[in-house]
DNA sequence: AAAATAAAAGACAAAAATATCTTTTATTAA
DNA sequence: TTAATAAAAGATATTTTTGTCTTTTATTTT
């Protein structure tokens, strides 16, 4: 299994594609995000739709509309995409998908998880929407294949 | 999302459970497994299946048959459980899903995941299948609900 | 106002994961 | 050697995830 859901994976890149692309000003069309994405189209325009209306980006209709993400929003944590997509169980969730996990009714692997857990959340905190705008302008970072 | 599967988690309790109850020799009976981690016995039953099937737990038919795990058994990391369920991805896959991402060639997430994702493929090696089986014997761990 | 643009929304489809039920095979015990 | 037991195997069902296609709404430009 995957960390993310394919949902949660294309709306992560997704929010670092528009947000280095429109880290000008300009808006960024969902052909154009699908495309540098590499992701179905139809589908991704579902999962942007559900982070616009939570406000976790923007978007205009019409001409020269499309999707952006303003100045600071950008500097907003990645964990907030994930957990608007994925829910909190992987910040929160017991490993074994136990209900009653917890620390007077630990399963085997709970402590371990429990510190890796942590770690994940943190990571996802402390990486804003914007972290990479630089090294995406500078071709160092790869968002699709 | 989950880090395992359902799958995966099933028969890392069932794992778990049949250590357990057969480290003084008993066989356990996909009933009593089914019951003792709360899980559906008939979708249980195909994992164990799977799981004989490639040798990483032991079984025989009729009565007083069930499934056992042998003491050399006991001693194999659990990474082998979830990479038989679950494959390899958690401890080798893109974060964001990019086929292509590599050292080379990185997602902007790749570094911090690759240190999570070594963690928790460490941890799963050195955690053994009979490492529980005192304190699940005092009871001082769940495997159910 | 009309045409063009682009996201929003709705309906539908395919694939994968999860779950259930039935039949078969191997083994044991009476 | 028949009956009982228990896993293995097969078939089918349900739910969730992922993906596609069409229509509607909002906005802009001509």
């Amino acid at each position: 299994m995957a960390i993310f859901s394919k949902t949660c994976e294309y709306a992560i890149r997704a929010v670092f594609f528009i947000a280095h692309k429109t880290a000008t000003g300009n808006r960024v069309g969902i052909k154009d995000i699908a495309q540098g994405i590499d992701s179905p189209e139809h589908f991704l325009a579902k999962i942007l739709q559900d982070l616009s209306r939570k406000g976790l980006i923007s978007s205009i209709k019409g001409p020269h509309g499309g999707f952006y993400i303003d100045t600071p929003a950008l500097a907003r944590p990645l964990s907030e995409i994930v957990e608007a997509v994925d829910g909190n169980s992987l910040f929160y969730g017991c490993a074994l998908g136990l209900k009653q996990c917890s620390e007077v009714n630990p399963c085997p692997l709970h402590n371990e998880f429990k510190a890796i857990r942590n770690r994940i959340h943190k990571m996802l905190n402390t990486t804003t929407i914007g972290s990479f705008n630089e090294e995406l302008m500078e071709g160092l970072l790869s968002l699709k294949k």
